[in-house]
RNA sequence: GCGCCGGUCGGAUAGCGGCUAUUCCAGUGGACUGUAAAUCCACGGCCCAACGGGCAUCGCAGGUUCGAGUCCUGCCCGGCGCA
């Protein structure tokens, strides 16, 4: 008996698309969804009662921080990751694959592009980056330095499932390697054969019944690797997969589309990372079911609100006296009692509650439009509701 | 009137003889996609043959000096103290 149980109710027309329900040990998710991310058992400022009322359904949190703090055999002494964090509903982990990728980029000093860049260059070139100081991959795993103490660990695929169990979220994700999508061929080839062995090792490693493993499909931009991995992944007895790879905004689609056209109908798909509006559509539009993205939270905390006419910033003079709500028409909590002009206040003054509201705000704005993306898929309006919704949303 | 202290980008500040005058706040613009992010970056006087360069600038005017926001003199303004 699967851990999970995934129902196709209706697809898009013409489309890869579709909208369905994921039974989870932990409840349903009706998909497409976005799932918010809580890295540390929590999804900043936010509590799980709030987290339920704006309609998010479940929760991502992280292998590679939990393990660091408080340690995932504590979170397992808790009861696991939803008893821990009070959440009454399903969750999952990453595998931490990620972490070994994105440790020690710098913040956002530049764009994910230049990142993304900068990466595959000091890869090619073995150049030292701070990221390189941290982390160092070989073909059994990869040892990595804590950001919280200096101290250094290793992940395997089976350290990193065995501490996905102690964690006990109900979706867990294979040990993969992701990489800047600029790498060149050969070097993303190589890259994608040890997330191959890597998604072999992880799928023998696992030993819990209740909880579903997802593969994850890498290859970067390459069509042809992409096809390789998707059918290497998709051959596999996984409950689901998880497209990744840090994703460059030209090739996304087309890529989407070709995994999507490979991989098992029956089975759910879920992109890792990616929470832009626009994406979420084209996405939803290729196949996909489950969405998880730290944007909106950091987003809000950062002062940047979402609305369907488009995003703008809280921080600005212009909001000053700006007695309407947040966002017209919102049926957030937020929207609900407070003004514009008092969220621009929180923000100057930093008061904490400005963080929560933009929150609570963003999350409900980026679950919902998801929501309404499902009953146009069920309406068979999809495509009606696409063009309508970035015409105002891109402007 | 005398004495003391002080006048540096919108505000607050650092600099007290040496190369591109500091930092913070406010302002403007930008970034953020499996969270080392309640964060980070840029701009902020004038001019140009402008992804670089030139000229200014530290209350005002002189002076000392190779060189002055920094020292000296006078003036103006503000604060405090004493008459």
């Amino acid at each position: 008996m699967p851990a999970i149980e995934f129902t196709i109710e209706k697809k898009i027309e013409g489309a890869l698309g579709r909208a369905g329900a994921l039974k989870t040990p932990h409840g349903e998710v009706r998909t497409p969804a976005f799932v918010p991310v809580g890295t540390l058992a929590a999804v900043k400022s936010v509590t799980p009662e709030e987290l339920q009322a704006l309609g998010a359904q479940m929760v991502l949190a992280n292998t590679y921080h939990l393990y660091l703090q408080p340690g995932d055999e504590t979170v397992a002494k808790a009861g696991g990751l939803s008893e821990f964090m009070g959440w009454n509903g399903p969750t999952m982990t990453d595998s931490g694959g990620f972490q070994v990728f994105s440790l020690g980029f710098g913040k956002g000093k530049k764009g994910v592009t230049k990142v993304l860049r900068d990466a595959a260059t000091a890869h090619e070139n073995d150049t030292a980056t701070e990221h390189t100081k941290l982390v160092k991959i070989d073909d059994e795993g990869a040892t990595f330095t804590s950001h919280i103490d200096g101290t250094t660990h290793r992940f395997t695929p089976e350290r990193s499932i065995a501490i996905q169990e102690h964690i006990g979220a109900d979706i867990i994700f294979a040990f993969d390697e992701c990489t800047s999508p600029f790498l060149p061929h050969d070097s993303m080839k190589a890259s994608l054969e040890r997330t191959h062995r890597w998604a072999r090792e992880s799928l023998q490693a696992k030993r819990r019944s209740d909880q579903a493993l997802f593969g994850i499909v890498q290859g970067g931009r390459y069509a042809d690797l992409r096809e390789a991995s998707a059918r290497f992944i998709g051959g596999m007895d996984f409950d689901g997969f998880g497209i990744g790879g840090s994703f460059d905004k030209n090739d996304m689609t087309s890529i989407v589309a070709l995994v999507n056209g490979i991989l098992p109908e029956n089975k759910p798909r879920h992109m890792l990372g990616i929470g832009e509006v626009e994406d979420m559509f084209e996405g939803i539009e290729r196949g996909i079911d489950l969405f998880d993205c730290v944007l909106p939270t950091r987003l809000g905390r950062n002062g940047t609100i979402l609305t369907a006419q488009g995003k703008y910033d809280i921080c600005k003079k212009e909001h000053a006296e700006s007695f309407a709500p947040i966002e017209e028409g919102c049926g957030c909590y937020a929207c609900a009692h407070w003004t514009k002009a008092y969220l621009h206040h929180l923000f100057k003054a930093k008061e904490l509650l400005g963080y929560r509201l933009a929150t609570i705000h963003n999350l409900y704005f980026i679950v919902h439009v998801v929501d309404a993306i499902r009953q146009s898929i069920l309406d068979g309006t999809f495509f009606e509701y696409k063009k309508r919704f970035l015409e105002t949303y891109l402007r």
